[in-house]
DNA sequence: TTGCAATGAGACAAAAACCGTCTTAGTGTC
DNA sequence: GACACTAAGACGGTTTTTGTCTCATTGCAA
């Protein structure tokens, strides 16, 4: 019963993040999830084997992807490259600001973000935003320099959300199109 | 130095809302106040011997004292009994709504606030509403009458808190003043 | 300076919470 | 009836939390 499986699992996630939500990451124990997700623990662990490590993991796994599907669904429309970056860093940025549980893709408790993005995070959220938003770059440039554009871009936009600055508000278009045609390559006014 | 101890205690209970807030009380462990008061686990217990316990008790003490000072300070203008009336129940219902953690005065997490609410709570809420609130109404009515009033306006706010009715709703004034002269004796149209 | 009260730091054992596994019994399906 | 799946909860082992205690340090006052 591989559907049943996948519903059920989906079932144990979303009942992690309203049990995380509630209590936060730190303070989570795996009877909050079965309890959020009317469960027993047999059956949680059945569906995790690993505990709660392997749990947060796949709840990760699975915003992480859910987070650059919808960012690629909302930048898909654009019809330059310019346009393309500059509303992947908006939506990206905003998303990020206003759902909390986007820092919880990769991290623990507020007070952790900040290390687990960047030391063990960056690299993974590059490859996955790589994965899916190289793509949208490739009617506009090669497939390496798309893939590289994409790590670039979706560094500094971790960078900026982590340690904001009073000079690019990502969530700002028009600081962020500046932002662009300053500093990437490829867009109108770039440095060479 | 009973002064020092003061502002001890009190600094205490300050970091004890800062944690539960943070926490929430269920989860709340004497380490997460010492760590928001800045204070040894050792000190702790040498203001609050007994622990979490006795440190929740006195925070809802302090906590339900400063609620009807502020109540009847904002009652304290009106210049009929009726105005009074309305006033606080207006006042006091408001404040349950939008102060989550008034609903802490006398309880623990959401889920039991209901509970102790009703159980153990409204006596002391009772006792303590007619301790500060009688005085107010003195000026209109004997002694007596106005401690059975203050009383049965205390359980009438704390009931419609907990199980707020579309008939009436107390945070507008306009329905609270119709509920009073509809239900409450020496008011204009009261019942006898 | 000396003495004292208050505090921080942390060791410690007891209690409680939590974990991961396992058994049992119940339910629905084929 | 055989089977797959699950809830409930018992179980032992581990980790956290608790409450107490000791000792060193600090700040202040005599």
């Amino acid at each position: 019963m591989s559907v049943t499986d996948q519903s059920l699992s989906d079932a144990i996630l979303d009942a992690t993040k309203v049990a995380i939500e509630r209590w936060g990451v730190e303070r989570l124990t795996i009877n909050d999830v079965c309890e959020a997700a009317n469960v027993s623990r047999a059956t949680l662990y059945r569906a995790f084997p690993g505990g709660k490590e392997v749990l947060l993991e796949a709840l990760r796994v699975r915003e992480l992807e859910l987070f650059f599907t919808t960012l690629r669904a909302h930048a898909e429309g654009e019809t330059t490259l310019e346009d393309t970056i500059v509303r992947c860093m908006v939506v990206a940025t905003s998303e990020l600001r206003n759902d909390q549980h986007l820092a919880l893709m990769l991290a623990a408790e507020p007070g952790e973000v900040a290390t687990q993005l960047t030391v063990q995070g960056v690299p993974r959220i590059v490859r996955v935003a790589t994965a899916y938003l190289t793509p949208l770059l490739e009617p506009y440039l090669s497939r390496k320099d798309a893939a590289d554009l994409v790590e670039v871009l979706a560094r500094m936009v971790i960078s900026y959300f982590l340690a904001p600055s009073s000079r690019f508000d990502f969530t700002n278009e028009h600081q962020a199109r500046a932002f662009v045609r300053a500093h990437v390559p490829f867009t109108q006014g770039a440095m060479q």
